[in-house]
DNA sequence: ATGGTAGACCTTCTA
């Protein structure tokens, strides 16, 4: 099973690339972040005719969730728990059905920057919410994979250019401890377990020329637990799609499971 | 030259 984690950059804008890229790769189980519209807009029908189930958790303009599977979805959860007042949809969870069940999650955690602003003490609490529900989720001892744009340098390996990052709240210390706070719990990150050459980034932004320049960091990230670890075959970053046309900043990445 | 690009959407915010 070939489970993807892909930041598009608005689904709509992006529907043809999107499923180019679907039908050549053809994989079983799909994490999409930065829908940047409502469930009511999300393309579902254009999906559902190369064989996905959808579930989606929307917003208007900004962020928004989803999950595709060849095999149905259960269990959906939307929203990450700890907070009811955060209106931010960044989180869709749900169950792929099959032989060995595999709980996904597909998350869109917050950018933070400027780092001064309250949106960094926003992303370090949803990062703390996030770590509570792994938590949770880990004690099921289940296959289980948290897929998505982190939005999050782990190390100083995983960034081209790191003087011109030190400022950034994707590379700030407590981000990263934060993430590593997170895999502490008892995950494994893919990249690292099957690769974890330098290099491997996953997002180049689109202004000074960052991705003819290779100028990435690798923000997109797979974490296994236990069970999904121990079935873990292989990591694939798909970098050429960043030379497609009217490509989004991120690329896709996909992990393969023996399941 | 305090830059540069992209998307949603209505003038500015987010990334």
């Amino acid at each position: 099973m070939r489970i993807a984690t892909w930041n598009v950059n608005s689904v709509n804008a992006r529907l043809p690339t999107v499923l180019k890229w679907f039908e050549e790769a053809a994989p079983d189980v799909v994490c999409l972040q930065e829908i940047k519209c409502i469930d009511d807009k999300f393309p579902g029908d254009a999906f559902e005719r190369l064989g996905y189930n959808v579930v989606t958790h929307g917003q208007k303009t900004y962020n928004g969730v989803a999950l595709l599977s060849k095999t149905p979805l259960e269990d959906v959860r939307r929203g990450l728990p700890g907070d009811d007042s955060d209106e931010q949809a960044r989180y869709i969870e749900a169950v792929v059905s099959g032989p060995t069940p595999v709980r996904v999650a597909s998350i869109y955690l917050p950018n933070g920057n400027p780092v001064g602003t309250e949106k960094f003490p926003y992303k370090l609490s949803w990062m703390a919410r996030l770590s509570a529900h792994a938590r949770e989720l880990l004690a099921l001892e289940e296959p289980l994979i948290l897929a998505g744009d982190y939005n999050v340098i782990p190390e100083t390996v995983d960034v081209a250019v790191p003087e011109a990052w030190t400022g950034d709240a994707l590379f700030q210390p407590q981000s990263r401890g934060a993430f590593r706070a997170l895999k502490n719990l008892g995950f494994t990150d893919a990249y690292m377990q099957m690769d974890g050459s330098p290099g491997g980034y996953t997002f180049w932004d689109y202004q000074a020329g960052a991705w003819p320049r290779d100028h990435g960091i690798r923000i997109d990230h797979h974490l296994l637990s236990p069970q999904a670890a121990d079935r873990l075959t292989g990591i694939e970053i798909h970098r050429e799609v960043r030379g497609w046309d009217k490509p989004s900043d991120h690329v896709p990445v996909v992990a393969s499971l023996a399941l």
